[in-house]
DNA sequence: ACGGTCGTACTACCGCGGTCGTTGACCAGG
DNA sequence: CCTGGTCAACGACCGCGGTAGTACGACCGT
């Protein structure tokens, strides 16, 4: 359905800022995007154009001015972000990334058991429940292995 | 010293290469590339060339043919892009980017235990041992509290 | 000595993120 | 009705990853 969603940094931002209100015109985002983000009106309504063309935004006619609200969610674009960067990097082992993190002191272990344990309760709790949007992660008969040992994206 | 590594795909491709081979002529990369990342001599040529225009490898002459050798270790990339991408999507915090994973399914409770376990394991047989390489991860007196709650990079 | 091969140098291009200036439509106020 | 401000529409451009053809010099075997 939805391809793969790889955002600049400005896209990024702006992103940001329409998740966060939902929706808006070129003047609110604009004046919305954080100072290291701030640029001029038009470069921000050129993004948004480029972003609509790519597929993860859509506005609206309000009046004379665009009202523009996301097509893709936050978690869609880490999911997507996250996977292409684990698959350039680690071989498509998530697992292999965590170990890096760890490495670079990144993580304390104390972290990951707060981690593990909030997952083994929230399994408990709900079994099988996700709340909404897609799911996927699981869908084939796949028996959940990762690409281990260096492999090539 | 130096700055952040950002690569492309093929640009990490080739590293890949060299990381593995030590050093490598272009002709060798050229053939050690991997089957999705085959490309016309030149191209990887022509890559090479701007991978030290950057700063990541440099040549050295061997008779007539250039024989090139990374500069920055599999590792310093490692911890650019993660870091990068770190700070984009998850304000900066590496444990929200686990927690991103585990929410994804992509891991099990039980392999953050094995994580966490092998992890208390070394700090304990080492209490401050780093092999090679620089370390940053806790310089300043910083208290380890990452930039919770959404920053922007 | 010479032609073919090997290998680098140079040049050109495409796509895309990013950055704006300019233009022209349009509307509200004086 | 004229004017100034607000918007969207267009078009330019830069840098860079990526892609590769062509040119040219060095070298080697006959």
């Amino acid at each position: 359905m939805d391809r793969t969603h790889q955002l600049g940094a400005l896209q990024h931002a702006i992103m940001r800022v329409l998740w966060a209100a939902g929706e808006a015109s070129v003047a609110d985002v604009h004046r919305s995007l954080p100072p290291p983000h701030q640029r001029a009106l038009t470069t921000v309504a050129t993004m948004l154009v480029k972003l609509e063309k790519k597929g993860v935004v859509e506005h609206r006619t309000e009046g004379r001015l665009f009202v523009y609200r996301p097509l893709v969610s936050e978690i869609e674009v880490r999911r997507s972000m996250v996977a292409e960067l684990t698959a350039r990097l680690f071989g498509g082992d998530p697992a292999q990334l965590v170990h890096h993190l760890v490495d670079e002191r990144a993580l304390e272990a104390q972290e990951l058991d707060d981690l593990a344990e909030r997952v083994r309760k929230a399994e408990t709790e709900r079994p099988n429940a996700r709340g909404a949007g897609s799911q996927r992660t699981g869908s084939q008969p796949n028996g959940s292995q990762p690409n281990r040992s260096h492999r090539d994206e």
